[in-house]
DNA sequence: AATCTAGCTTTGTCGGACAAACCGATAAGA
DNA sequence: TCTTATCGGTTTGTCCGACAAAGCTAGATT
């Protein structure tokens, strides 16, 4: 630390960077809602004083962001950041270090059980009903591997919505990302594999509606163990999560 | 479903888009490997054969995403993307959602137990030397709730990196980032406020030493349940996280 | 009144241009 | 010989102007 500084820091940001600062903090601060419109790319320069060209590559790096989107006729405007499109970057962070299926398993176990917990305790009925037709259509389809983990990745989701917890929702979002693609092999590998996920999810939702804690945490617990028992008749635990494996998960992204 | 679908989902990205997403997936897939150069704009434009202001806004998009940088003389090259960044997005996502400390404060305690568990499993001498150093400075500010802040949010990135768990270092950084903030003005507002989170730092380290799981996870309830009675003493649990508030964290990124 | 049509606006893309910063290599000086 | 200065050639950041496609608006038409 110098002791008074003569000179302040001097700011050599390139000017798209402060157009993109500059509307990020008004959208930050509260002083533009979302659902607000930005205003037109000409307004935009005209406000700024810089060029189109930069004030768009302004505009890409909000967009990218999540802080704001193109309506329906592209308009700008702000907007809340989608859990769902930060998780994508963080689970494309994760495969990029290469962090192993213990990492997220151990992980996931955590968050899945502090996110039953948080259902027992607060799920309201409406969360009940969803959980409830998520198990439904799953025993519709208990034969068929891949709707079968698409459902159970719901049911999670679900199970993380009834918590009331945002910031667990989007806590165990990245994790959940790269955990459950896994499901549909495990599922498929597994005599009884699709039976048991069920009967799992159907004990917790159970659980959730009596309220009872303990329940749902020890079926939580088991449905997660078996998920790991079958992954480790595939590989090992201590795999990383590939790069080949990502483009399957790419795949499904929109 | 419909069934056998006669024409193939025609895609109406914009170009810009299509840049971003075809130097992502190199990166992704590793073809190209962090820190590898991704060519210049000009190469760029010669290659995907659109305008450089198309291939400037496709680079603006990747680099928010935190895939590529320009190093120290602005080339371009592939990265891995930084965690602290990563989680400023979603501590800015949060803001937005209008979370509540209390959902902050359930999630983090989840993820610091865990935390605490994983680093008394398996941290290294290495990590127990830097808990250690944390400490001892941590010590030597005890009257100066700033800095003591500043060294508990360290002490926890230190304990997250010592459960040698990265999906875990993740997680729990976007709920620290906005809970951490908080800790001056606790500790400066509760009488032996800077005393208690060092004998619990102390405690908990101790426990890490000694691989004793039991009292690592009783001393870090201890200590976040200290900064829920302070906390509690200013404002309510229920209160969201302000936007006035995040003015504050962020003067503090760079 | 509902529909159609003809502008006007806005975005996405293109081409070209230029200053500043950086790189590499050569020339000049100790 | 080693350091310093100079000078082109690249590359980035920014600017200007232009145009096609798609949406919106409002007047014209049936």
């Amino acid at each position: 630390m110098a002791a008074t500084p003569l000179f302040r820091r001097i700011d050599v940001a390139p000017a798209y960077q402060k157009v993109a600062d500059a509307i990020e903090r008004e959208i930050i601060n509260g002083r533009i809602k979302p659902g607000e419109p930005i205003g037109t790319e000409q307004q935009l320069v005209a406000q700024f004083g810089v060029n189109r060209s930069t004030v768009r590559e302004g505009i890409r790096v909000l967009e990218e962001g999540g802080l704001i989107r193109r309506d329906s006729s592209r308009r700008l405007q702000a907007c809340l950041p989608r859990y769902n499109k930060l998780a994508t970057r963080l689970s494309r962070a994760l495969i990029l270090h290469e962090v192993t299926f213990r990492e997220l398993f151990e992980t996931s176990m955590t968050l899945e059980v502090a996110s039953v917990e948080g259902a027992v305790e607060r799920a309201t009925d409406e969360n009940i009903a969803e959980l409830a037709g998520n198990l439904e259509r799953s025993a519709a389809v208990v034969g068929n591997p891949a709707e079968l983990a698409e459902l159970d990745a719901e049911f999670h989701v679900l199970m993380a919505k009834a918590s009331q917890n945002r910031v667990l929702q989007l806590a165990r979002e990245p994790a959940a990302q790269l955990f459950f693609p896994t499901t549909e092999m495990i599922v498929g590998g597994v005599p009884e594999g699709g039976a048991r996920l069920i009967e799992a999810h159907r004990h917790i939702l159970d659980a959730i509606k009596q309220r009872d804690k303990e329940a749902g945490v020890l079926w939580t617990r088991r449905h997660l163990q078996d998920w790991r028992r079958g992954f480790e008749k595939i590989a090992s635990l201590d795999r990383s999560v590939e790069h080949t494996y990502m483009e399957h998960a790419y795949a499904a992204r929109q």
